[in-house]
DNA sequence: GTAGGTGCAAATCGTTTGCAGTACA
DNA sequence: TGTACTGCAAACGATTTGCACCTAC
């Protein structure tokens, strides 16, 4: 289950940020696409109803997010700088190079892998990015 | 084992690109390194002992290189355009996150995976991004 | 009331492109 | 010799910063 709306506000809060409306528009813009959104296509979708929110603010909106893990940042498909609403929990991310749905997915341990890698490259290793590209369901039909 | 010098100038005539001075500096810089290097990082590299190489061609010879797979792109450290020099076969990365060096692994097999996310997602997967982020035993010791 | 947030414009950074001259095959 | 390559400068797009005003708490 994705953050809503609401749960965000309280984080941001819990953290002493304001819940501007800006913010919340941001927010909502977020929370509602199934896709990896750039800062411009946050900015185009939001500006439609609100033209006086400003670009800068998309990017220090998404700042502050992403700083409190309520954003991830994506790779895999085009641009290195789009974001999707995070789940609580440790995920990853499987995503539509024709449409840019996102998918979470879970339950996929590289513990082991990272145990093996550990032992034999000697690295203490702190994370990793794993993200799967491909074709959604919709997209497989469409010409 | 990594591609060396000679061989990616035989890839590259191979494939009807010139083998300019330049460009073997280019190379020389990539392969030596065990990096992952930056347009700019390769540039300050090789403008020392070649002041009169331009960044354009920095550029434009990464992209030949990174068309050719004799360099892959890398995301989780940091910059998402800086490369290492490529090996053979299917693998991946294991970045340090303090000095940079990249370390090479191979099978690990994430078709198993790949088939489960595709029989629930129905997505068609297409392919894969994965890398390892930590430290190495060198970094590891350094305080 | 005040610290933090916003919006504008300008600065900055990384990357790409046009073009005239140069050099590899 | 001809085509591809280079280097410069300029253009470009994305992101950041300075600053005066504004507003959520």
């Amino acid at each position: 289950m994705r953050l809503t709306k609401r749960k965000i506000a309280t984080i941001l809060r819990q953290h002493g940020y304001k819940l501007t409306p800006q913010r919340q528009v941001v927010i909502q813009a977020i929370t509602s696409s199934q896709d990896h959104l750039t800062p411009a296509a946050i900015y185009e979708k939001v500006h439609q109803d609100h033209p006086n929110i400003g670009l800068v603010t998309i990017y220090r909106t998404l700042e502050i997010l992403a700083e409190l893990e309520l954003i991830c940042k994506l790779h895999a498909g085009g641009s290195c700088r789009s974001y999707t609403i995070s789940t609580p929990q440790h995920h990853h991310h499987l995503i539509c190079s024709n449409c840019g749905t996102v998918v979470d997915f879970t339950g996929h341990n590289l513990s082991d892998l990272e145990q093996r890698l550990s032992k034999e490259s000697r690295f203490r290793i702190d994370g990793h990015l794993l993200e799967f590209i491909g074709l959604c369901q919709a997209c497989q039909k469409a010409p």
